[in-house]
Formats: C-alpha cells, sequence, structure tokens
DNA sequence: CGACGGGTTGAGAGGCTTCAACGTACGTGG
DNA sequence: CCACGTACGTTGAAGCCTCTCAACCCGTCG
C-alpha cells in the first residue's frame, strides 16, 4: 500500500501588489478587515502573496522553525499530526480569511504539519513584523487578541463527547459550524455546502472512523434532515438540526 | 433531588499591595514571570486581589459582560456549560498561574460560568488596563500572545478520539499532562497528584462518564501503572504510561 | 482496460453508556 | 453520641454505539 506522502515545497513568492486585499477572497474573514484602511494599509508592504499549492503539498512541517503567519487567500488547509505508525489525525480546517499560525506562538516552532485541502494562496507575514505593527496600533493588536480568543471559543465546542451517540452530536455540531463559517464563500451556496475537504479527513478531524461518519450522514438523510451527496450537504432544515444537536447533547 | 446551586457572590476587592506577586503561588506560571521587574511592576498597581471564593461559588455567569481577566494566585477554577436539561460539562480547569478570560475576548462576553473547584483567591486586571499596557510594553505583548498560543496549543490535545480505547487515551494523555503542569504546586509531590478537582469533574472534563473513568483508573492499578486514591493518583511508572498512550493511539 | 483512492455497506466484536445498587465519608440535627 | 441525608465513588449487568475488518461500488487517471 503506497502511502500518498506529501512533499514540501519552496514557496515562490509574489509581491503582493498582484491582487488588492478587497479582492481577496477571504477579505471578510481577515485580519484587516474592520481594521481603518490607513492602518491596515501599514500590513500590506509586509506580506507576500505565496501560492498557489495543490492537494497534499505540505506549507510547513511539524518542527519547522515558526517564523510567519499565513492568513488564507483562497482554498482550504489543514494541520494534522502523524502517529508512530503513521495514522493522521487532522487536528484544525483553515479556511479563506483565517490566520494561521497562532498555534506555534508559544514555542516558536510549528506543532502540527500544515498540508493542502484544496489549491491554496496564502498571504505570508512575518511574525516579528506583524506583532511591531500591532505595537503602535491598538486596532491590529486588538484585532490580534479576539482573532486569538475566537481560535479558543472554537475550540472548546470540539471537546463535547460523553452520552450515546456522541458523534452525531459532533457531527451535527461542526457541520452547522462550518455552514455559518462558510457563509458568503464558494463553499457555500443555499442550504448546500460544498465540502472542501474529502468525507475521510472531516471524520478524522470528527475524531471518527469513515464509516461511522457516512452512517450518521446517511441515518440524518433517512430522517430527512440534510441531503447526503458525495461531495456536499444539504442543510434542508437547519432548525430542526438545531433540536436534534440538542436533544444529542442533553 | 436537590440540585447544589452555586451563587454569585458579590467579590469582595482587596488592594493588591497584600501579597506580592514573588511570594504568589502562581508566579512561575504567571503573566509577569520573565518579564523585566519593571515592566511588571506596571502591571501591579492596575491588579487587585479578590477572594477567598469558596468551592462551586461563580465568580462569573454565562453571559455576563468580560471586563476583566482574572489570574488564579492560588486554588482552582473551572468553567463549564449547563445543557438546557440541567447537565454540567466542564470545558476547562484553571490553575495558579493562569489566566483567565482569553475565551472571553472575542465576543466580550463570557461563554460559559466561571466556578471554584477548590478555594480560591484571583487577581483581577483589567482587560482594558492590560491590553494598553501591552501596547506601550512589548514584553507584555509578547507574553499574552503566548499565553494566547499555549492554551490554542494545550486545547488541541483533548480532541484526540477515534479507535478502539478513546477514553483510556485521554485519561493517560491528560494525567500526565497534569503532572507536568502542576509541578511545583501544592497539587503534585514526587510521583502523586492530588486530585484538586473530583473524579466526577474531571470525568465530565474528558467527557466520560464517572463509572467509565473509575473503572480506566482501577484497570491502569491493575497493570500497576498508578495507584488509584479516591483524592489522588500515584503516577508509579511514567515512561511505561507514556508508552501505553502511544499505543493506545496508535 | 486496470489500478487506485474515496466512499459505502455489512457482519462481528468490543468499548462505553446507562441504570441500578451499594459502600464510604462527611455534615447536620436530634 | 448517634441517626440520617447527601455527595462521591465503585461495582455489576445489560444494551447500544462505534470500531474493526472485509467486500464492493464508483469515479478518475494512467
Amino acid at each position: 500500500m503506497k502511502e500518498c506522502m506529501p512533499v514540501t515545497l519552496d514557496i515562490h513568492l509574489v509581491k503582493s501588489q498582484e491582487k488588492s486585499c478587497l479582492e481577496c477572497d477571504g477579505y471578510v474573514k481577515c485580519l484587516c478587515a474592520g481594521v481603518d484602511p490607513e492602518v491596515s494599509a501599514k500590513l500590506k508592504p509586509l506580506s507576500v502573496q505565496a501560492g498557489p499549492f495543490l492537494e497534499n503539498d505540505l506549507l510547513v512541517r511539524r518542527g519547522d522553525r515558526f517564523s510567519a503567519f499565513y492568513i488564507v487567500q483562497s482554498g482550504v488547509l489543514r494541520s494534522e499530526t502523524v502517529s508512530i505508525s503513521g495514522r493522521r489525525k487532522v487536528k484544525w480546517f483553515y479556511f479563506p480569511g483565517d490566520l494561521v499560525g497562532m498555534e506555534a506562538m508559544s514555542c516558536g516552532q510549528w506543532p502540527t504539519d500544515l498540508a493542502v485541502v484544496k489549491t491554496t494562496r496564502v498571504c505570508k507575514i512575518s511574525a516579528q513584523a506583524l506583532t511591531e505593527v500591532a505595537q503602535y496600533h491598538p486596532q491590529i493588536q486588538q484585532k490580534l487578541f479576539s482573532l486569538f480568543g475566537e481560535r479558543i471559543l472554537n475550540q472548546e465546542y470540539s471537546l463535547a463527547t460523553d452520552f450515546s451517540e456522541a458523534a452525531k452530536a459532533r457531527v451535527l455540531e461542526y457541520v452547522l459550524k462550518l455552514y455559518e463559517r462558510l457563509q458568503d464563500t464558494e463553499f457555500v451556496s443555499g442550504s448546500i455546502i460544498d465540502l472542501p475537504m474529502t468525507k475521510t479527513e472531516l471524520a478524522s478531524y470528527l475524531g471518527m472512523t469513515p464509516e461511522t461518519l457516512s452512517r450518521i450522514l446517511n441515518k440524518l438523510e433517512a430522517e430527512d434532515l440534510i441531503g447526503n451527496q458525495p461531495q456536499s450537504i444539504d442543510l434542508r432544515d437547519r432548525a430542526q438540526l438545531l433540536v436534534s444537536l440538542e436533544y444529542a447533547q442533553r
């Protein structure tokens, strides 16, 4: 069985003038959104665009020195660990506008691999430069703290387990959150989420086997709560899904 | 069945001069540890000591406006949510030196209740004052980013599930981490952790029932890997515990 | 066409929850 | 001082959920 071995690429840097922030897919969720134009203008010269990176490319490896954040412009990234036996566990998905690197700030090196889920372009911005700018611009500092706090908050939800049907609750919780998060991106149209990741990756992130995820989605479809397609999920009745979730985590 | 209903108390504030930072139980892990004395001196006047708070007191309720961080001086806190049916789920434990409130930074209000596990004293420090100080003192800003990042990193581990014996892996993982975290506190002596929380609270945090935790600890004791006491756990063979953990999450 | 990866389905085994009962420690009130 | 209630923890039995292993379908791609 030949394991698909991702390869680290030399990052091809492109001067950031090519695309303005306002044209960026990730703008509404980005670091500079909601910040005064003259302040965010300070960030622009410090960032360089890079990409596109293709599926399963590795942007960084576990243990690499952390020197720069990435901001996802378009596409999707995943962070993942590899166990001694080679099993991979997805730790987090990053979507357009997301700041990548917060988890590396404390120890100065990347704690996990960072791989491409779907063809991705990023802004790369020096960590030192960013914190320096934050030093002189309260808006940026505040925004950074807010983003860090948001990440902490979002991660907490993932801890829900206990009680029977824990897997179902995790699926419901994440799919609903995914729908909100991907609003106004190419990945959501109407009530349908075009899943950027494979269902196997999603299952890994949710801490279950692909088989279990498959069965849960089928069951939800049988209850007519969702539509279950190979590459997409249709949230037919979100109100009812929320009820199911609350019931599942009673 | 009468539910033990925690009560919010009016916080009794005490001028911070009473106890110096260097005398504080939490100092080595605290925000101001490792920061130049003249810089951390700026923080001192902004913080007020409060407490002691007794078991099951609520320091804040879900939805309360967030205006100040707490730093645990002594004792232990837990954040927890209450489901519609009244079931409580512990989300996080805070130990001496820990900064409490990061999860509230993004939305300006506390996302969970904050309750007392063991009699606790805290430093209370205005969020606005803290971020202002961070604005003028790179060391403080850097320390804050580092603490936020550390929290994000620590939370990621909790996501491990999948594979059979997931509960055992979570127990091993957390107990080992707890041992490291509580080094040089009153809660660890030799290879023994004096559990500050009840085993029921610990089970809740770990996302399993008290029964399951009890059985897992008994089994680990039967394998002579730990000593299992009502209020403490003896990590007899940490090297072997690490091996068991790696095996469990193969 | 044939290989391959992703996804689905089925059967079996085992882990974890549930429900129930019991033991212990502790504080209260008689 | 002792009876009693309560909370925490443990133990047992039963059932369900989830993992494992296997086979199969289907799309893409060489």
